[in-house]
DNA sequence: GCGGCGGTGATACACTGTAACAAAGCCGTG
DNA sequence: CACGGCTTTGTTACAGTGTATCACCGCCGC
């Protein structure tokens, strides 16, 4: 099993994010363009869940104006190449935190105090899950798990101010 | 446990969920209008997935426009009866197969093909989430879990044409 | 009657996402 | 090098989703 302990105890650091996709697309033949670049930089920078249009404006200066739709192509590659996951509940995105095959069961752990998204995955929840789905005669192609609540810095933050 | 077989096996009836949606606000002395009743009418109806505006434009006529907006309001309160569901992943509305308490974990399994969506739940999922949680140190106040795929009879129907 | 309250209507607006087409860059072949 | 095909990006327009605000209505209690 593999998992997540604390509150971006293992986030990857903006620089490694970008590392690694840069030699994820090499690796792949595919294009890391400077605007597909930019965004996952702001992405990973942000600290928490971005939606399409504050990233658009997080990248647009004066003169240089980066329409949303340009965003949302990049963040289209950029999912498809799990290097960013979409939150349903949020319309928002945030970095992949580590290298998950894409369809893995991944977790999804939004804090709605400080707003950050950890990342957890678990064997046995998708193993039961995957129980569950047999015993009603579904099969699945694509599952969505998205947890809200308290991580735990901001707990303590609370009971301790 | 308590969970879901085939597709719709269970869904209540459209009079069904509009006699307990009455009995229930009776009950809690809330005000079922006719506009509410009109919207809960309009999910229970439709088989599948409803967004807000199919829902707007199903409930008006010439010479009757129902806004967006009130339609809305009534899922909004509908939602907070647990009389509908939000499905995240398509913005879009269910009417509640059974009385859930709110918060209740409930599964929905979304089928691709159809466009049904069946609710199962499950206490082993429920209880290795739970486990996984606190593991990892966090809190929950409300969880989504949607599954998309295909549902038994869609899945028969494609193999056997 | 009168005031308060919840529900509805109506308008406006912000946010989210996609379609369609044009322009620019890359890369192979002849 | 020229050419043609491909992907990426820019631009505009638009569809879909959701909220804020104010006015109006009806009901209930005083």
């Amino acid at each position: 099993m593999h998992r997540h302990e604390g509150h971006d105890a293992c986030h990857a650091g903006t620089g490694d994010t970008l590392a690694r996709a840069e030699a994820l697309c090499r690796e792949r033949g595919l294009q890391f363009t400077p605007l597909r670049r930019e965004v996952l930089e702001a992405v990973a920078e942000a600290g928490k869940a971005q939606g399409a249009y504050d990233i658009a404006e997080r990248l647009s200066a004066p003169g240089k104006r980066v329409a949303p739709v340009s965003v949302y192509r990049a963040l289209d590659f950029l999912m498809e190449q799990g290097l960013v996951h979409r939150i349903a509940s949020r319309n928002a995105f945030i970095p992949c935190a580590h290298g998950h095959a894409p369809g893995e069961g991944v977790i999804f752990l939004i804090c709605r105090t400080c707003g950050g998204v950890d990342e957890a995955s678990s064997e046995e929840v998708e193993g039961s899950l995957g129980r569950t789905l047999e015993r009603a005669g579904f099969t699945p192609t694509h599952s969505i798990l998205e947890v809200e609540g308290d991580c735990g810095a901001c707990r303590e933050r609370k009971q301790a101010p």
